[in-house]
DNA sequence: TACGTGATCACG
DNA sequence: GTGATCACGTAA
């Protein structure tokens, strides 16, 4: 079953960074399905620094301002694409990084998309899981209610198997680059390094 | 620890 | 128009 809108549409992100954990990622390109379990989450607010929507809305962020519910991919260090979910109302910019997961579905299709010949460590980074996946910039803003990307309930994981830490590379973001705001499973080792 | 890589942002 | 910057990954 594909999480319905009114999942993202909550407005406390940080609960449903949390919440992500433990969830299955789903995409479909020619109708092949590639998926994997949400291990490790980072979830931004408008409100703080380290969040691309602090200034207001731009040309790459503008789709953090629409309704929960879609997707916002952007372009990171000219090479990696970095897949996003909008939460929250209209105008109030918040989304969930996904930044590791641990492959359930399509693991050849995978291996093919990341020239490699192992399944070791393949989802385990934003970067990667995006390749790994299909998921492209011109992805940015596709609905999470399609049968293009989506998120299906999945394992419940354990309050106490899940760990916040401080966010990985927002150094600029000042103080609040020490919020614990990054969620993973304890030792699981699909969670990037 | 160093750097590739190119879109985006803020400046003016 | 242009230069600085960057929510990463890999090699070393």
């Amino acid at each position: 079953m594909k999480l319905p809108q009114s999942f993202y549409q909550r407005s406390n992100v940080v609960q449903v960074a949390k919440e992500l954990i433990g969830k299955i990622l789903v995409t479909s390109v020619n109708d092949v399905l590639t998926s994997g379990m949400i291990v490790e989450t980072e979830a931004y607010s408008f409100k703080e620094r380290g969040c691309h929507a602090y200034k207001g809305p731009t040309e790459r962020n503008k789709v953090m301002f629409e309704k929960g519910g879609i997707s916002y991919v952007y372009l990171c260090y000219g090479m990696h694409h970095l897949f996003n979910v909008v939460t929250n109302q209209s105008g109030k910019a918040d989304a969930v990084l996904i930044r590791a997961l641990e492959p359930i579905q399509g693991m050849d299709l995978m291996m093919e998309r990341m020239n490699v010949n192992t399944i070791k460590r393949i989802t385990s980074g934003p970067g990667k899981l995006t390749k790994a996946l299909g998921i492209i910039k011109s992805w940015n803003g596709v609905d999470l209610v399609s049968d293009q990307v989506w998120i299906e309930e999945g394992e419940k994981v354990a309050a106490s198997k899940i760990k916040a830490d401080a966010r990985i590379g927002i150094d600029y973001a000042g103080e609040d680059a020490l919020l614990p705001w990054r969620f993973s499973i304890k030792d699981n080792k699909w969670v990037s390094k």
